[in-house]
DNA sequence: ATAAACTTGACCGGTGTGGTCATTTTAAGT
DNA sequence: ACTTAAAATGACCACACCGGTCAAGTTTAT
């Protein structure tokens, strides 16, 4: 499926990103069925008939913006470095290159995660169709060339991955819930989320790395 | 405030715990507001007039839920063994605990998280009154009497707390969205959630222990 | 000055809301 | 079996908001 969405594109780059991070906002915050149009054209600050002639239904929208994330989230495993090959480093950059896309997009994983519980009808089928493309590739994409032999082989390696994954994931839940934009986010957090990785490092890679 | 509420208190238990039950359910799901109380009638198969009669309003409801759920969370803490100094083990009892009213009470937990993150006018007010109560004694009460000199002292000991609870809180969320239902958890989620304490327990405690 | 493209917001039928209350059902006392 | 009070019901209300339309107004390019 192709979108092609001539009119909307023809927008200066402002304007549309102001549509899209009002869009994300409002369908990660209530899901498709209970996101409201009128509150996206207020977020945004445009006219009800310009939002329905950009696209030209609600479902019109919501599948747009599947496109769209999937475009965003596919760039974010091309910059990464795969010469790199220990785990808590490429980690790190993969942290660092989510948070420059957030600072673009404050709640693109904020949909990207509500897309995957999604069940609305109209909108399940092309949620199904489009599953399969990325967001299970991710972590495989993501952990490529990864040098495992690192980690102490006295515990379970897909439980540790996990207790990293959830400790990644909690913390930075924590500093957003803390910080009210992107923007204040500065290098005392970067040395914060060091620290963690310090302690998990030294937690379960061998004694000599 | 003490809410009496005879009229509801004079019904059979079981018909109590469905309304209970069905109002955290819609209210955890979306939030004061956005919760209905069509919904709530419909999931516990009471009529209308009924809900409104036992409670007189959407907001009497709601605040009558939040005595009720601060009561469960503090019958939590009364019954954990404080001579257990063992920090693991503790956590451990906790946790079987909080399983056991979950069986009770499915979502009051997915409640208390709504209830500090609310913002309806209607109720912040009353929720902002009670919040000293016991939200925040909670982690306090529950880590009393632990010896924390088991612990590495070459890394800090509240990022790993943090790690732990982290890990606590995810892997119950992991194993929920698995399951439908708290009856079917058996032996082997408990078996699992021993190997990551086990594993947190090799990587943060001393050697000797 | 004219045409074409873009933007606007009042308006539509429809749905769901919190809450009421006349009516029916149930239960107890005699 | 009859009476009566308490409890349960759901049709109904005014209202708010929904997704979507479109005639009218504004901006832009020629």
């Amino acid at each position: 499926m192709i979108i092609i969405n001539t009119k909307f594109y023809r927008l200066d780059k402002e304007k549309q990103e102001r549509i899209i991070n009002s869009a994300f906002k409002e369908f990660a915050k209530n899901g498709y069925e209970m996101a409201s149009t009128n509150e996206i054209i207020k977020d945004a600050e445009i006219s009800k008939g310009s939002l329905f002639s950009y696209f030209t239904s609600k479902k019109g929208l919501y599948l747009f913006l599947l496109d769209y994330v999937f475009v965003i989230v596919d760039k974010i495993y091309e910059e990464l470095n795969y010469n790199e090959t220990d785990f808590f480093i490429r980690t790190r950059e993969l942290g660092l290159v989510k948070f420059r896309i957030m600072k673009k997009y404050p709640q693109v994983f904020d949909f990207l995660n509500t897309v995957s519980k999604e069940d609305a009808k109209e909108v399940k089928a092309e949620i199904e169709q489009i599953r399969n493309h990325a967001i299970k590739s991710g972590l495989e994409k993501g952990y490529q060339n990864i040098d495992w032999t690192k980690f102490r082989q006295d515990m379970d390696l897909s439980k540790m991955m996990k207790i990293i994954n959830w400790t990644f994931l909690s913390f930075s839940e924590e500093q957003r819930s803390k910080l009210s934009s992107y923007e204040n986010m500065g290098t005392e957090v970067l040395n914060e989320w060091d620290e963690y990785f310090d302690i998990l490092k030294r937690s379960f890679y061998k004694q000599d790395f």
